[in-house]
RNA sequence: GGGGAUGUAGCUCAGUUGGGAGAGCGCUUCCCUCGCACGGAAGAGGUCAGGGGUUCAACUCCCCUCAUCUCCA
């Protein structure tokens, strides 16, 4: 088979060479267009007998579209939608509601990037209706590719509106000639274009197995819209003509109302009111005639296309007959505004339809666009308020997409909560380049670094070296070093578990969970066993799916431990080999009580998701969700960890919807049918195939498509608790929670911790807290003492009686930076380190005596000119022999100290020089001890001052060690 | 979805092939001064994010977890 791109090219040089079969020849030639051929090699159609090169920009020069506005009427942007809508509504096209730009119900694509993307991918495989099968749409879409060009070359956007043309019939439906008759007439009689300002492109489409002929519209060197008509699909056998015909138009609403108005670039066009505010705030007056010049060349300044953007520029320069300097100064704050403005109308968008700004996934494009914005602002020491610009967009859009204005406060709160994260890490990344600037010289590996993992890019580099009078090379290829970086690092993972049974021609499986949860048996027939893996006619089994983990139960009496969904067909694998045969009547029986669990989990789920929506706000939504019998998480969208109030709130509301009693209406509906109810917030799951879904629906607090066990009243969930809320990635939160049992079972783990916790530090529970808090302080304090001496006496007894009320476990948790699981054995290592220490101390009372160390220095022998003092102990830690020998050197600059040590499990030997000794004499301890200690198969080392080694051997006399290391100190 | 970096005193951070936990600012006390600022001296303050492993010895090496930041698709 050919891959798309192939595809694509075959078909248009087949299309060419009969354009009569493929393009509406007919009616292109009723209305004297003529079709020619450019050197380009393209086939077009134009009205003028002397072209002889096609509309492209690259063909003809540039586009120019402001030099003699060609249109007649002025159509505003929301004009441009109203226009069409008047054309081709009479036409019977149906004008519909824009999808959200954030596409919840495709699973291939996280943005609406097309009018198309509405309708992918199951109104185009024939799986959903369409909501009309002639439509059209004015869908708001996301391209985060060309962002590095908005603002400059006057056409670009990250944000836009693609007004879509959209047919979906049958072969008999389909009239390519009245399609392509409706947007010819839209452009000539709705914008007023005149005929011979138009040039059309034959081309071809090919995407996703199926492919068609296309028709591009150009007007001055700009494409205006392209017409696509689906209409075949590759096969093994070849190409075949598709049982639904789809048409997709996409035109660009603000190239429309920019070529109707005729301003010196779209972004004028397209939000005057929001660049009017936005002077007036930063009084930069625009150079309208600059910009008009500079307009017509910006093209040249497209990233995607030119190498060396200097040149680029002074080209322009060239062309205007100004320095580059003055180009630069006046053009630059005017791209400052565009893409501010630009970039506001986007996050605009795509905050209010679901998605945040983030360092992962889309979210991260979010960050990108906002931080340029703000680094505009900064750059030209404007007073603006990304969310004000924000606000002027809702109000200015308020005609056509009034749904925008409704979480202003929302999405201000948003938007400052990434405001103070960019300053925090601007602020960070001035501090690293100040530390490494001062060290020198920056390598390429620093370069890539920084710019990997603190996002500091060459460019700030090269600033911040300015003010060290620095020069910083900078290699070309920089970027592809840091890809190349990356493809070092990559690895291949793993996939999903595959199950090696074949299927083919096996009946899909039908579930019979849907409707009651309680249904826990059915019989069935057995259609296919392959090795301990049943497929049966029906079950009432649940197989892992949409984040639900699988039940358990048995089939005659013989237990599965595993359900597996596969497609349509439900396996469950049993322990052992089955004693049942193919085409046998079987009975399916599970375990209730891991059914009931998974149910109040499950709807636990869609509970909590409620209660989280309304107290943190619209903004969030189910970023992912598993539910196992033991608890269960929701990950939700928010822009920061939620704080305890919050989650408290949270959880009391999930917990008043469970007393309210709500019955749940399970129920399956036409897919169009659903989304037209309920509206595209259906998918909080993810997308769901097939054409019918199922809806869960708690009345009046949460409706979503899915296909998960649930319970038939809130009621039965049970107790909801929130056992923990972490931030797995920037913008989204996964909250930990129980329900019904489970949440049984955590209160009574909780209370055998607390339990064991008063039996061990022997208070009551509402004293805890302050207990183990002392505990952690006292036994830091003892261990401190071990090593200065210095004893409290307050720190060998426990006496808090600071009592806390509130979560004892989740406080003492925190207090001691311990996670739950591992508390209690946390708690009783402090304990008996506490306890251990307390011995320490006594049994080596003296030890840590300053009488003691001072006799010691006192009895020491001549060495040299120093204080040689080596003893023998017993059964002394290593770390405490340490610290006495500290302390000697503390007291003493002329003090060498040797300590052997007879422990369980052989001698140690520990020595140290004073500051004199280890200055003045030619000694190194280190390799001493080692010498000593290897000499008796011993391991050891150290530096010059001090030196520490083990041998490992019980019956070792310490005498023979101690003479061996005197006659060593003799021998020197 | 895939990577990277960071986590050490209240704050900002050092910590060399593993071998006595440091600096600056801040804090306490004292000296100087009529008082303040400055200056001088002394001192307090650390579960080296948490857990596990390797080792005679781990802030340092390995694994896991947590937190924060960041790049790419």
């Amino acid at each position: 088979m050919l891959s798309d791109k192939e595809q694509k090219k075959v078909f248009k040089e087949i299309a060419s060479k009969e354009p009569d079969k493929y393009y509406p020849t007919k009616e292109l030639k009723s209305l004297a267009y003529m079709r020619k051929h450019c050197s380009c090699g393209t086939y077009f159609w134009t009205t003028h007998e002397d072209r002889d090169v096609c509309g492209d920009p690259a063909c003809s020069g540039g586009f120019q579209v402001v030099l003699d506005n060609p249109s007649p009427i002025k159509l505003s942007f929301a004009g441009v939608w109203k226009k069409i809508v008047e054309v081709l509504e009479p036409r019977g096209y149906k004008p519909i509601k824009r999808y959200p730009c954030v596409a919840r119900w495709n699973p291939t694509s996280e943005f609406t990037i097309a009018s198309i993307s509405a309708f992918q991918p199951y109104v185009i495989t024939g799986e959903v209706e369409p909501p009309a099968k002639k439509l059209i749409i004015p869908q708001f879409c996301l391209r985060f590719n060309d962002i590095e060009n908005v603002g400059i070359t006057g056409s670009h956007c990250t944000g836009f509106v693609m007004i879509g043309q959209h047919l979906f019939v049958p072969p008999e439906e389909w009239h390519q000639g009245e399609l392509f008759m409706d947007m010819h007439d839209f452009i000539t009689k709705g914008v007023g274009l005149s005929k011979e300002e138009i040039t059309i492109h034959e081309d071809s489409w090919a995407g996703g197995g199926s492919f068609g002929c296309s028709l591009e519209f150009f007007s001055r060197g700009v494409e205006l819209f392209n017409q696509v008509y689906t209409m075949f699909e590759q096969t093994p056998e070849g190409p075949r003509e598709l049982k639904l015909k789809v048409l997709d138009m996409g035109l660009g609403q603000e190239r429309v109302a920019w070529f109707s108005q005729g301003t010196p670039n779209m972004y004028e066009a397209i939000f005057p009111l929001v660049l009017k505010r936005l002077r007036e705030k930063t009084k930069i007056e625009l150079d309208l005639e600059l910009y008009n010049k500079f307009s017509q060349y910006s093209a040249y300044l497209n990233v995607d296309e030119v190498d060396d953007m200097d040149a680029a520029w002074q080209k322009v320069a060239d062309e205007l007959n100004v320095s580059v300097e003055d180009l630069r100064e006046k053009i630059m704050p005017m791209t400052g505004l565009y893409s501010i403005a630009e970039h506001a109308r986007s996050l605009l968008f795509a905050i209010n339809d679901g998605k945040l700004p983030s360092n992962v996934g889309g979210g991260y494009n979010l960050r990108v666009i906002f931080r340029r914005a703000i680094s505009f602002i900064d750059t030209f020491n404007w007073k603006i308020d990304m969310a004000d610009v924000c606000a002027w967009h809702a109000e200015e859009l308020q005609d056509i997409f009034p749904e925008v204005s409704e979480h202003l406060d929302e999405i201000r709160e948003i938007l400052d909560v990434e405001r103070e994260k960019f300053y925090a890490t601007k602020k960070k990344a001035a501090k690293i380049l100040d530390k490494i600037l001062k060290k020198g010289e920056i390598s390429t590996e620093t370069l890539i670094e920084i710019y990997d993992s603190n996002g500091i890019s060459p460019d700030m580099v090269k600033a911040a070296a300015k003010t060290f009078n620095m020069k910083i090379k900078i290699p070309d290829n920089f970027y592809a070093l840091v890809v190349e970086r990356h493809e070092k690092t990559e690895q291949i993972h793993a996939t999903g578990k595959n199950v090696d049974i074949d299927l083919e021609n096996v009946p899909e499986t039908k579930s019979l969970y849907y409707y009651d949860y309680t249904d826990l048996s059915n019989t069935a027939k057995v259609l296919k066993i392959s090795n301990k893996m049943v497929v049966l006619d029906q079950s009432v089994a649940y197989g892992t799916s949409g984040g639900q983990l699988h039940d358990i139960g048995t089939i005659n009496n013989q237990p599965f431990n595993d359900v597996i969904k596969q497609g349509n067909h439900v396996i469950h694998v049993l322990e052992n080999k089955p004693k049942f045969k193919e085409g046998d009547s079987v009975k399916v029986e599970l375990d209730k009580e891991w059914r009931f669990q998974l149910s109040q989990h499950h709807t636990a789920t869609h509970i909590v998701n409620a209660a989280s929506q309304e107290i943190l706000g619209s903004h969030v939504n189910q970023a992912g969700a598993k539910k196992t019998t033991k608890n269960a998480h929701l990950d939700i969208t928010h822009y920061e960890q939620v704080p305890k109030a919050q989650l408290d709130k949270i959880e009391k509301r999930a917990n008043e919807i469970v007393s309210q009693g709500i019955a749940l209406n399970l129920s399956f509906m036409p897919r169009t049918e659903a989304e037209k109810k309920y509206g595209m917030s259906l998918y909080q799951g993810g997308a769901v195939p097939g054409k019918n879904i199922r809806v869960v629906e708690v009345p009046g607090v949460d409706v979503e498509a899915c296909g998960g066990t649930h319970l038939n009243n809130t009621s039965e969930t049970g107790k909801i608790k929130i056992i923990k809320s972490q931030k797995i990635q920037d913008g989204v939160v996964r909250l930990t929670f129980t329900a019904g049992n489970a949440t049984e079972k955590i209160s009574e783990e909780h209370e055998k911790i607390i339990e064991e916790l008063q039996a061990l530090l022997n208070v009551t529970p509402d004293k805890l807290v302050g207990r183990v808090q002392e505990l952690l302080r006292k036994r830091n304090n003892l261990n401190k003492a071990l090593k200065t001496g210095k004893i409290n006496q307050e720190d060998l007894s426990l006496s808090s009686d600071t009592t806390f009320d509130g979560e004892v476990i989740t406080k003492i948790s925190q207090s001691i930076k311990t996670p739950e699981e591992e508390l209690l054995l946390k708690v009783k290592s402090l304990f008996s380190e506490w306890t251990e220490a307390k011995k320490n101390l006594k049994a080596h009372e003296n030890l840590l005596s300053a009488d003691y160390t001072e006799d010691l220095i006192e009895k020491a022998t001549d060495f040299k000119e120093f204080k040689l003092i080596v003893k023998e102990y017993e059964a002394i830690p290593q770390k405490d022999l340490k610290n006495l020998s500290q302390r000697i050197m503390k007291k003493s600059k002329d003090a060498i100290t040797v300590f052997v040590d007879k422990m369980e499990k052989g001698i140690g030997v520990i020595g140290m020089l004073g500051t004199n000794p280890s200055k003045e004499l030619n000694f190194n301890m280190g390799s001493f001890v080692r010498d000593c200690v290897s000499n008796f198969d011993g391991k050891g080392g150290g530096n010059v001052e001090y030196g520490q080694g083990f041998i490992e051997n019980k019956t070792l006399n310490v005498r023979d060690v101690i003479t061996y290391i005197n006659n060593k100190l003799n021998g020197m």
